[in-house]
DNA sequence: TAAGATCTGTCGCCGCAGCGACAGATCGAG
DNA sequence: CTCGATCTGTCGCTGCGGCGACAGATCTTA
């Protein structure tokens, strides 16, 4: 059992790489838990008390606004993690986490990180760098709200779930995802997505099915999300 | 002369509680460097090969789109720090830094500041930290991007910014900015900023002057920013 | 002091995003 | 197989944000 929590732990992109000497201090804390399918992992402004690394299943990082309105930031899918943020600095949770399907995850407490972290320089470094990555992830997302058109926003936010959640096909790359969900992606309402997928459907760079997306030109949308089309 | 510099490490909020042996190894390869007013530090996609401490002086930092829109993303001042993304993980700068007035800078080259991160765990925790808060608050404004109206966006900024650069004097909080910037702070354009400061002035909760802004209703600001008013 | 640059306050116009609404398609559960 | 839920595609309406424009105020610099 605690082999198995060993191999999970050194697949995860979070500590991949490490000495072994890490992964071990690691998987004698770690726990492994099973999430149903819409059930909440945790709710901005609880505690962060641990992180999460996802074993099986998809998890859908998102927040909700007090009239209502929501928001999905990213899906996390197998051997990635998240919550490390509010397990470092122990303050509360900025995002709520949902298990979109049923779902394992792998738990570190804080606790138990911290003391690991403090005597493994290694695996702090490690950590620096995929906070780097956030942050570059986050700061794009501020700059693209700011100063891209709708469409190339919709475009450029299309390509990067395509790249980390689409297959490839013989067609294109294809993925899940219903257009309402797509919205709340990117702030903006479901009529408004349909109105610009219909556009690229009809010039015959997508295609269309219930809740299925299928990416056929993916150069002339990179042009839109890099403004060089409407 | 190197006195100097571990004095402005010490100070700085990067390394600020550092243990000495760490400010001592970080002062023997530091330089400062001066900048006029309007003078570029770096640019977006320059190489990132060092991080950058405030001694004296406004650094601007921002983005400017292909059709030339500008976004400001943060004003850094004394004691602050920027550019410690880039240095971390050897990519290329994501915005440009602008040195708002004349202003001198204290630089640690990415070689150097790597070759003491490696033997110095506390230094490296420490980095997390900043790195939590930077992608605390960047998160912040992908939500409020996404999911506040534009008055309350406003309001909240102009709040955030009235605390980090504003002076308090008997009437509320002042501070020196344009309407124009003010704007390119929220990719808004300039006109509807006006509109809605003209609103708050007409309530009584601002005072306008050329370039020059106070707050005297905080409150009533911050109810705008909660979405309780509008 | 004079000239030029910058900032503000205000119009009006245009386009577009949000929203409610609704019909038809598709899927899942019982 | 049937019913209910969900998703899609499409209206039209309304409001509001972007943009160009311009006059007047204010600051800077020669």
């Amino acid at each position: 059992m605690q082999d198995r929590i060993r191999t999970i732990l050194a697949r995860n992109l979070l500590f991949h790489g490490l000495p072994d000497r890490v992964i071990d201090s690691l998987a004698t804390v770690a726990v492994t838990r099973h999430f149903g399918k819409n059930e909440r992992i945790f709710a901005q402004g609880d505690p962060g008390d641990a992180l999460f690394g996802v074993v099986s299943g998809r998890v859908r990082i998102g927040t909700i606004s007090a009239a209502g309105q929501e928001v999905f930031l990213n899906i996390m899918e197998p051997d990635e993690s998240f919550g490390e943020i509010a397990v470092i600095d122990g303050l509360t949770r900025t995002a709520g986490a949902v298990a979109m399907e049923p779902t394992e995850l792998i738990a570190l407490r804080r606790k138990d990180l911290l003391k690991v972290l403090r005597c493994e320089p290694d695996l702090a470094i490690h950590l620096l760098s995929l906070f780097c990555e956030r942050i570059r992830w986050a700061s794009d997302l501020v700059e693209e709200a700011a100063l891209l058109v709708p469409s190339a926003r919709l475009a450029k936010r299309l390509l990067s779930l395509a790249m980390s959640h689409g297959k490839k096909t013989e067609h294109g790359i294809e993925f899940r995802i219903s257009q309402s969900e797509l919205a709340k992606f990117l702030g903006m309402s479901r009529q408004n997505v349909n109105e610009k997928l219909q556009v690229w459907k009809s010039k015959g760079w997508i295609s269309l099915a219930r809740a299925r997306l299928l990416i056929t030109n993916p150069a002339e949308l990179k042009m839109v999300a890099n403004g060089e089309t409407e």
